[in-house]
DNA sequence: GGTGTTAATTAAACAATGTTAAGTTAACGT
DNA sequence: ACGTTAACTTAACATTGTTTAATTAACACC
């Protein structure tokens, strides 16, 4: 009951507050348990109170993803101190499973929710700044290595490779969160899927003499 | 506002056409798009009547895509037909892709939502019954080929090269179906990704004399 | 042919959600 | 001292899925 003015930098503690608590039901419960009220009760405020810092439901959760989006970018930047570069990808491709099924709920909304274009994200995300763009990452890494001629000479746009290793690493990761555990399917263990799909993708692409 | 009562046909008829109505609603505008409501009104009845049809709206859409999970498995076994066991993979692969990018609202809803586990679908879909399971069906087609030494010899496991296989298509087109003219990547045409991502992966995983 | 049961249907209501409108209260500037 | 404004809350709205309680017509039977 009592407002008192606030400096831009409690603004910004309360904000992220509400990150907080909407992050941590997030990952435990999965996006649905994200409510407006909810978030607002673990923090303490009305539920209306949210709307002075994010501007819907969406932008919050867009704040929330942007976040984890420069986690992954940061583990990204980490691996470029390896020297081989082909070494480097598949270390990379296994961060990034690594990244997708240890935050399943955070994989689900950035890549495999149409809502929210990452194009849109807050935060101050840049294409094409590797540091914070984990794709810009991969197709740096990629570009090296096809500039080394590492990979078969009929492919002639090295995004078109980094793209096909997104791809399959995106549908090992998909899969699992999705159909984990469904009795349809006898799974492989996940790590085997994982390494399958890394080995085939890099002797289908790789030149031979590799 | 006239009750008759009615013949297991009709009501059948009418089970259909609620499931016609939330189709067109589906398909046209996606699942958020699809409400009780909407539905009721389109078929001409009050929204509680569709409760006498389906126990709640998941067991609703459940029905939905059990009708395009036969169509699939149908359009997979048609395939059967060709004989290279190799080539067949591949053309396997091709209407996979095809079904995924042209109904891409049944296809969210069948591999990347989790809500709904394949196995617990209406309509009566047999688990392992390759007529009705689109993913038997890929098994058989992956036996078949294994058996006969197409693929590499260290690989000990068929349904680790069929995960795989499956894994990379749906990679390819999940990604677009999330992420079609997102600005964050520039992407490479549709086909051509999925062509790669074939090729790549064959070459990776097939035996080398082929 | 009346009469009670039942099937088909609806209108009304409930609870939960995101969100907005209208206050309320305390601090600040002048 | 006093109006303005920042920070907040309570009340309310609209939309959802779903349930409860009617209503209404057809059928079965004596």
């Amino acid at each position: 009951m009592p407002p008192r003015h606030k400096s831009e930098a409690e603004k910004q503690q309360i904000r992220s507050a509400v990150l907080d608590a909407a992050r941590e039901l997030f990952v435990a419960r999965g996006v649905d348990a994200v409510t407006m009220r909810e978030i607002a009760k673990k923090v303490g405020y009305s539920p209306t109170a949210l709307y002075l810092h994010f501007a819907d439901k969406e932008d919050l959760l867009k704040a929330l993803c942007a976040t984890d989006f420069l986690a992954l970018a940061d583990g990204m930047n980490a691996i470029m101190k390896i020297a081989d570069p082909i070494e480097r990808l598949n270390v990379m491709g296994r961060a990034y499973a690594e990244f997708a099924l240890s935050h399943p709920n955070h994989y689900r909304l950035l890549f495999m929710t149409p809502q929210i274009p990452c194009d849109a994200m807050d935060g101050g995300i840049e294409k094409g700044n590797p540091d914070q763009d984990a794709y810009a990452q991969l197709m740096h890494m990629v570009k090296l290595a096809f500039d080394a001629g590492c990979f078969r000479e009929d492919i002639k746009e090295s995004s078109l490779i980094a793209q096909t290793l997104w791809a399959g690493m995106h549908g090992v990761c998909a899969l699992e969160i999705t159909k984990q555990g469904d009795p349809w399917v006898d799974w492989q263990p996940i790590l085997t899927r994982i390494l399958t799909m890394q080995d085939a993708l890099m002797r289908g692409l790789l030149r031979q003499s590799n």
